[in-house]
RNA sequence: UCCCCGAUAGCUCAAUUGGUAGAGCGGGCGGCUGUUAACCGCCAGGUCGUAGGUUCGAGCCCUACUCGGGGAGCCA
């Protein structure tokens, strides 16, 4: 839409001294009290009643409440203004000023504005909207506050993690995205028709990467990542952003301790960063503070015997406790409000309070409802674990719910694991590997191990997986030119930022995700 | 691949046992000098997901399909 359209709108921001203003966006608002200053931004929402009105206008930075008087503007200003619905764009000036009830703490005294674009019957509206419109307007939806804060804390988890690396001495590798098959995991592959042969997105850098860091020391890789795998839960994503790391020169404690470093400096980086994004989103920040080295580890064996434990028994059972008490005292809450409905006599605004509440309150109720009903196999699940077996998804969830901090487990057996994972010198029966536990049950955030330097000894693992030596040629040949001892491990960016923003739902830890059965836009 | 739930106004949801389809928000108009998801009054807004069936009568019951949500499994 050009001007021209909302010519009728316009007022001329010369005629109005705009010259000595000065143009900036509202987080450095603190830095222009007292002065006149101009905003460009989007109206987020607005009210009016008789002489005053209010905008809070929303520019990308933050939130800001403009204050429009009559008699202080010209009364034609005033009634456009006044006008404008919700994401309508404008350029506004005024003098700046402290105001508590103001979202970010400044508001500004309208003295003159330009609309750009006015709008009307936006679709997203302050009030509730299901998961289904959000995403198919998702386009839209990411101007909301919720996205915003999220899209903030994400692009700050991304700085970190290049920074940790950059600052620690890691050169940055691009590792293709179009691969040839090789064997492992196809059936979980996008093959892609590639000039008439068949290829594979990239669903991890990690063999190119060992090639890298026999040449560079310490690289890393981070980009999208593709997996086919047909998991229609919040934890997954067909389409994701993963960061790896790759060592030569390293063993498994010098891992674990490279992960733990790194994963509490991108906490810390967001606690400093975001304080006020975790807050809006209602993050657990008591505990995240909490995070720092050394993080928990346990050895599988040893996550395997506190599965099989009676002290998993007592906590599945005090869960299951838990979740009934708190569903009794929801229920309890639920028939209070609707006996106060039935009773009547209650204000509109009462109502409107109650039907959101109720709506809130059996959103909660489903979910424990999940959980009871889910407590009873995860436990079961528990107690009949084998030792052998990968540790399944409710299995990870149990043991992060007993510890505050997150949890490394290592030394996983070699036959759960993949090819190229090192055997443990000590115990043929296992490998150098490990995966960290995010805290509170959001379940494994890295993935990692140290890999078979060996020729033979990988050699003999691609011929126990039926693979075929001669697909694996040129991986082979870093153990037979000056191999050294080396690992690395893998970060995905969304789980990560679920973890640390409180969100149940991976979905919305990605602008644009892309789903078994859904991809948005 | 399997299981459960849902689809009613632009949005979020009601509608008793099968008996004339309702509220809030959003939109429009009017009122209100500091509001914070403001408030008050009025107005407009519907082929109840699609196709069949049962019935005097279906938003409600039955069958199939479509779309969406949740869970299991599998995985990172």
């Amino acid at each position: 839409m050009g001007l021209e359209f909302v010519s009728d709108f316009v007022f001329r921001i010369s005629d109005l001294n705009f010259q000595v203003l000065m143009k900036t966006t509202i987080n450095k608002l603190s830095e222009c009290v007292g002065q006149e200053a101009e905003l460009s931004g989007w109206v987020y929402h607005s009210r009016h009643s008789g002489k005053v009105a209010f905008i809070v206008l929303r520019d990308g930075t933050g939130l800001c409440q403009c204050v429009i008087e009559k008699g202080k503007v010209a009364d034609d200003v005033f009634e456009q203004l006044i006008r404008l619905g919700q994401e309508s764009s404008l350029v506004i000036a005024g003098v700046v000023r402290a105001e508590p009830r103001s979202p970010g703490g400044y508001e500004l005294a309208v003295t003159a504005a330009q609309i750009i674009c006015p709008t009307q019957d936006y679709p997203i509206t302050p009030k509730e909207h299901g998961t289904e419109f959000l995403m198919k307007n998702r386009h839209l939806h990411l101007r909301s506050q919720r996205p915003w804060c999220i899209g903030r804390i994400r692009h700050t988890v991304i700085d970190a993690i290049r920074r940790f690396f950059n600052d620690n001495g890691f050169t940055l590798v691009d590792t293709p995205i179009f691969t040839a098959a090789a064997g492992e995991g196809e059936q979980t592959l996008f093959e892609v028709d590639y000039f008439g042969k068949p290829m594979f997105l990239s669903q991890t850098g990690q063999l190119y990467l060992e090639c890298a860091a026999m040449s560079f020391g310490k690289v890393y890789c981070f980009g999208p990542t593709f997996r086919a795998e047909k998991s229609k839960t919040r934890r997954h994503l067909t389409e994701f952003w993963m960061v790896e790391p790759e060592v030569a020169y390293i063993d498994l404690a010098g891992l674990l301790e490279l992960a733990e470093n790194f994963v509490s400096g991108i906490v810390r980086r967001v606690l400093k960063d975001n304080r006020a994004e975790l807050e809006a989103l209602g993050a657990d920040i008591a505990t995240l503070e909490k995070i720092a080295p050394p993080f928990y580890r346990l050895t599988y064996t040893e996550a395997a015997q506190i599965l099989t434990s009676e002290r998993t028994v007592k906590f599945m059972a005090g869960q299951l406790e838990t979740f009934k008490m708190q569903k009794t005292a929801i229920e309890k809450q639920i028939g209070d409000i609707e006996a106060a409905e039935k009773a009547g006599g209650l204000k509109q605004w009462q109502k409107d309070k109650n039907t959101k509440l109720l709506i809130d309150l059996r959103a909660e109720l489903a979910e424990l409802e999940i959980k009871i009903e889910n407590n009873p196999r995860h436990a079961q699940l528990a107690a009949e674990f084998k030792w052998g077996k990968d540790l399944g998804g409710s299995d990870e969830t149990i043991i992060s719910l007993m510890h505050d901090k997150p949890v490394f487990v290592t030394h996983y057996p070699r036959a759960a694991k993949a090819f190229y994972m090192k055997t443990d010198r000590g115990n043929r029966k296992v490998v150098e590997n490990f995966d960290l536990l995010a805290s509170q049950g959001f379940g494994e955030i890295i993935g990692g191990s140290v890999r078979e330097d060996d020729y033979q000894s990988l050699l003999d693992r691609i011929g126990e997986e039926g693979y075929k030596p001669e697909d694996y040629a040129w991986y082979l040949d870093l153990r037979k030119y000056g191999s050294v001892p080396h690992g690395g491990f893998g970060l995905g960016v969304e789980r990560t930022v679920a973890w640390i923003t409180g969100e149940r739902h991976i979905r919305q830890c990605i602008a644009f995700p892309r789903m078994m059965d859904n991809v948005c836009i």
